[in-house]
DNA sequence: TTGTAGGCGTTATCAG
DNA sequence: CTGATAACGCCTACAA
């Protein structure tokens, strides 16, 4: 494999010469960059980025922390952040946090190694110790479905989406309302969700009582709708409606409904959250959430803090809207 | 951000020791090692990935090349790669092809740049010319869900998978079966997909015909799927079954036969492919592909490729299995 | 406009 | 066992 020496004296030129012509190429002759171009193509010449790297003391490298690339709604994310970076030259390199393990390895101080130009961070809160880590080396990092005081955050208005739903199923008569929710962060500290105090807040607003036994916290799994929407229904049988925290909860949940005897959604009327391509398939009533958005716009800001147009902790909430389906249907007028 | 220079100096030790202790440590007194220890710890030293790349001509960074993030396919594989990875170092970075011009940048020869130890090409079909220069790099790479003369790959039985279909099928009743198929690589030349071909062996295994009207190849997504078979009712309108060379198109292909007035099972049997996770919520009877363990399978073959134990031009078979369910249950008896 | 020298942080070689 | 010293391939002044 060749280098920009060998391209050089091929050409009969300076190495510096070379690297010019490699980057924008200002201020060379067009008789030089020709031939310069001309030896790089005849000895298949190719940069080597970890060499340039090294040099420039940027790696064109992004990364990207996940818990579980499974779901769609990752898949989602995931996609927009492509979108963005798609005009760019950044690489983007995914780790994923499936176990507590994982998370220690990633945001463990330890051996944590030195890469990448940024971060983002999808539904995990960082350890301070990791962005103390990250604020001292200067590295951009960017929270989506999430929130931190030192770091910038994109995220849906939960509150505005619950109320939306809450709403709807007050209208159409049901008064024994659920949430099945996920973690907002799997492995971080156990404490309410987003949409877990919107519920609330919705709850109030439309002047209804809020009861504890109608809020779990069940696996990010359909698996997890059901077992939960179980436990539900033996705690509090009167239900008529179940919201779950993401749509393949609320596919588990309808599943155990119906396991049960129970009509969705004449008995039980179920919400998912996300929108995700099958919903509409399983006529799953849902809150629509821009999640392809949502990752672009996180990679865009910080793309920005990477070019130095470093913004402040702020917090970019998108709206989500509800999508009205068989499964929690309008009312009949 | 301190460098091992900074450690040696503050240690009062040479580089060279330094670097021993980063790694193994072999021929390196207790005694200094744990003084040097110490210092790095002090110092909050974090070693220079990019440095250590250039040095020793390896990144620890592996590539995959995927069609499209979004399909469950290619997120179930990646996660088995990730299971592969774990246990290592390697960083994974991934590219999408999601149009053809993604494709010209990714296998092109043109600005294609050095780095990667190994790749891994998904449902993809690297140009020839792309292939030579893996080759002569001397970087690895393995075929997942495809097949290429000069590279290892894993894939699934399809011949034996639509076997069990379309015996599955015949002993239901059912005489006029189609097949709505996603192309083998979206981007890559036309050709007859390998559940295709198997297709056509296990009809004529069965004695059965092969309509060439009743095999289509359609966009991989459920709007493919009920497209694909809107088309086929009206050139076929007598058909019994349909398989799906993936269950999103075969949730799509459901709705488009539900949309006309049909009933499936009793007038059109389903058959998917894949069985993601919601296919058990939708009843969908589909084929079960090991999809995971392919990923971990491709996975392991390259890590062995890049330690040196080159595999030959090898491809891995993977038996996937009919799962029955309602869109197409098993024969009354 | 062009060439040269130094440096980026490690690893590897080779004397001591 | 340890410490210089030369790569690794490129970039960026700085000088010509």
């Amino acid at each position: 494999l060749s280098t920009i020496r060998d391209v050089a004296r091929e050409a009969g030129v300076g190495l510096g010469t070379v690297s010019r012509v490699l980057n924008g190429g200002a201020n060379v002759s067009d008789a030089t960059r020709n031939r310069i171009e001309e030896t790089m193509r005849r000895l298949d010449y190719r940069p080597n980025l970890v060499a340039r790297a090294l040099s420039r003391r940027q790696s064109d490298v992004l990364e990207v922390i996940v818990p579980l690339v499974t779901r769609e709604f990752y898949v989602e994310v995931l996609r927009g952040i492509e979108e963005a970076l798609a005009p760019t030259t950044y690489a983007l390199v995914i780790h994923t946090v499936e176990r507590a393990q994982d998370r220690k390895r990633i945001f463990g101080a330890e051996r944590e190694l030195t890469r990448r130009d940024g971060i983002l961070i999808a539904s995990l809160t960082p350890p301070e110790s990791f962005v103390d880590q990250l604020i001292e080396d200067g590295t951009p990092a960017v929270l989506i479905d999430g929130e931190h005081p030192r770091l910038p955050s994109v995220g849906v208005d939960h509150d505005d989406a619950l109320r939306q739903v809450v709403a709807h199923l007050t209208a159409s008569g049901r008064s024994r309302i659920a949430l099945i929710d996920r973690a907002d962060d799997p492995f971080g500290p156990a404490r309410a969700s987003a949409r877990q105090s919107g519920f609330r807040r919705a709850l109030d607003a439309a002047g209804m009582p809020i009861d504890p036994e109608l809020e779990l916290i069940a696996g990010y799994s359909a698996d997890g709708g059901r077992h939960a929407v179980e436990q539900l229904l033996d705690a509090r049988p009167a239900i008529d409606a179940v919201i779950a925290g993401s749509d393949i909860q609320a596919i588990g949940a309808i599943d155990g409904i119906r396991a049960r005897g129970l009509n969705v959604p004449d008995d039980i009327a179920a919400v998912g959250y996300n929108d995700i391509e099958v919903a509409r398939y399983l006529d799953l009533a849902t809150v629509q959430v821009p999640m392809r958005a949502m990752g672009r716009r996180a990679t865009e800001i910080l793309l920005a803090a990477i070019e130095g147009n470093a913004e402040p902790a702020s917090h970019a909430s998108f709206a989500a809207k509800l999508v009205v389906r068989g499964t929690a249907p309008a009312p009949k007028s």
